[in-house]
DNA sequence: ACTGGTCACTTGCAACATGCAAGTGTGTGG
DNA sequence: CCACACACTTGCATGTTGCAAGTGACCAGT
């Protein structure tokens, strides 16, 4: 990160994804969205102006891939990387949490809460959960 | 909340706490911290009037509870609800995939990461973690 | 060739949020 | 009376977001 605010990992997550969009966008693309025009249709109305900052400083901070799926037209696609998908579990936790504590919020599909995914070895320090 | 901007949870939860401050404060209040010079004493340095706002809008949310625990002078002190506290997990996933994946980042207390949090019955929808 | 449409954006501008610095009110100790 | 601490509030510059409109590449129909 350019400018971390401290070594907390607390802090450095929010400062990659402590934003009231970047966490929408990998949720869809967990969810199997790939491109612009879906992200854009979600319910929460992002605007096509913070949507593309978004995609681009998510790709920037390897949260995830942007590739041309087929010239002429050109059509791009975005597709979460390692990274972005171990934020996976974070996700989860905040569906139990609003499911709990936040009345009217939907539970997500099954296949998004049993889903686990495999920190790869990057840094090797803790103890795995 | 006031106006959520979908049923989804993610979205919900982002609501509450989608800042870069509100779970810098939670997790001080998770380690211990009581009082404002407590916060403003953090290595994030949240500046004066947003740590202000930010405990009132997390009293509203009925994330904390702001009490006095002495007259002349008047000293307060914020504590998490129960509601704050079942955030906790949030906080140790931000930490582990942080960890795993931000350089530079420091592996918390056990005392923090070890920690159970047990959810009250609020919503009886999903089945429990 | 021209018209209309889709996709993936960009631009301009207003409104809101944040950062920074200074000031305020209450009370305590000397 | 003065200095100081705590818990804020205020004013103002800067940054981020929301809203609406526009752009450019391409394709399909007439």
């Amino acid at each position: 990160m350019e400018n971390a605010r401290s070594e907390c990992p607390i802090a450095s997550t929010l400062d990659f994804v402590g934003d009231r969009w970047s966490l929408i966008i990998l949720r869809d693309m967990l969810n199997g969205k790939r491109r612009y025009s879906e992200f854009l249709a979600s319910p929460e109305q992002i605007t096509t102006n913070v949507l593309a900052d978004r995609l681009s400083q998510m790709e920037r901070f390897g949260l995830l891939e942007k590739s041309t799926y087929q010239m002429r037209p050109k059509r791009y696609e975005y597709a979460p990387t390692e990274m972005g998908r171990a934020l996976l579990p974070l996700l989860q936790q905040m569906s139990l949490w609003a499911n709990h504590y936040v009345p009217g919020t939907l539970a997500p599909p099954e296949t998004f809460m049993n889903r686990r995914i495999a920190f790869g070895r990057s840094l090797g320090k803790e103890s795995a959960l």
